[in-house]
DNA sequence: CGGACAATGTTATATTGTTGCATTAACGTT
DNA sequence: AACGTTAATGCAACAATATAACATTGTCCG
């Protein structure tokens, strides 16, 4: 794999896939809800790739791997993961990404390197907090908040100044 | 006009299209821009409807009015609209709606009405600095921001509980 | 087993956005 | 006014993203 396709902050991408899987197993458990084949691949690519993918990103390596797979096989697998909290849509890239905080109630905020792709998620409540008293003062009640901030992560930023 | 297109904030409608579209060209002579026919009906009609309009929309009363216009008629407009901050791109809704505070430096933040579909712009400096402060913890240099949070606006919320 | 519901397969289509190239309009220079 | 240059538009095709509708298969539970 190469070095673009980690997160800019360092770890050990094996163990964090095979973390995140076990940590979706055991959501999906907890909600009665079944993580089949597909979602639980799809979930895995998502992870493996630690770059939001398109849906038919996915649907290409799905096809590669022999499975006979149309966008729908691809859509139901990700409402299905996005409804357990498992991944989260990037409105601004059309993809997708796993969730680094699931089974945490939270509203995740996207840092979007525009030159590696790679992308972090945070969950700042200060942000948040921010957010909903705003809404507050206009008398708006949020349900759903998409924050995506495209930019340059520390590793871009420093190999540019080489 | 139906009531429900208007912006859940009562205002003389004709005035602030009208307003929008000097300001308009006040900013586009300013930037030594031109503020095309195509691309002042387009303005417009973000202004009229008050409500964000996807590309085909706008396509299609540009069609109904005899403009013999494509999608890049319309995607061209928009982006020089775009880059001179006179609208901004809704990504949640892939769809435009006028900048109400062109001119302005600002990061724009939207209440979008899921009722409604109503859309109504903020700027908060505390939400901006938020998210400012939280990039920069993590080292991140930001240039664009979306912040989108979809939810009630009050006269829905309000007509709701009648 | 058998019925009910969840999940997937399959085909077609809708929606949104882009590329590439030809043509026309605007602007400054001579 | 004619000229060249650049900006803007027209136009045709196409790419990318997403959904609809309906048939089929699988799973669970009585």
């Amino acid at each position: 794999m190469s070095v673009d396709a980690l997160p800019y902050r360092p770890h050990n991408h094996d163990a964090c896939v095979r973390d995140a899987l076990a940590e979706a197993r055991a959501i999906c458990q907890d909600h009665n809800a079944r993580l089949t084949p597909v979602r639980q691949r799809v979930l895995e690519l998502i992870w493996e790739s630690h770059k939001p993918l398109g849906a038919y990103d996915l649907l290409a390596v799905l096809a590669s791997e022999g499975h006979n797979a149309a966008p729908p096989t691809v859509y139901r697998a990700l409402d299905f993961l996005q409804q357990h909290g498992l991944v989260h849509r990037i409105a601004s890239l059309n993809a997708f990404t796993g969730c680094t905080h699931a089974g945490q109630r939270h509203t995740g905020m996207f840092l979007i390197c525009t030159q590696c792709r790679n992308v972090h998620e945070l969950a700042s409540s200060a942000v948040s907090d921010a957010i909903a008293q705003a809404a507050k003062v206009e008398g708006f009640q949020p349900s759903e908040t998409t924050i995506e901030v495209a930019g340059l992560c520390p590793r871009c930023m420093a190999s540019d100044h080489e």
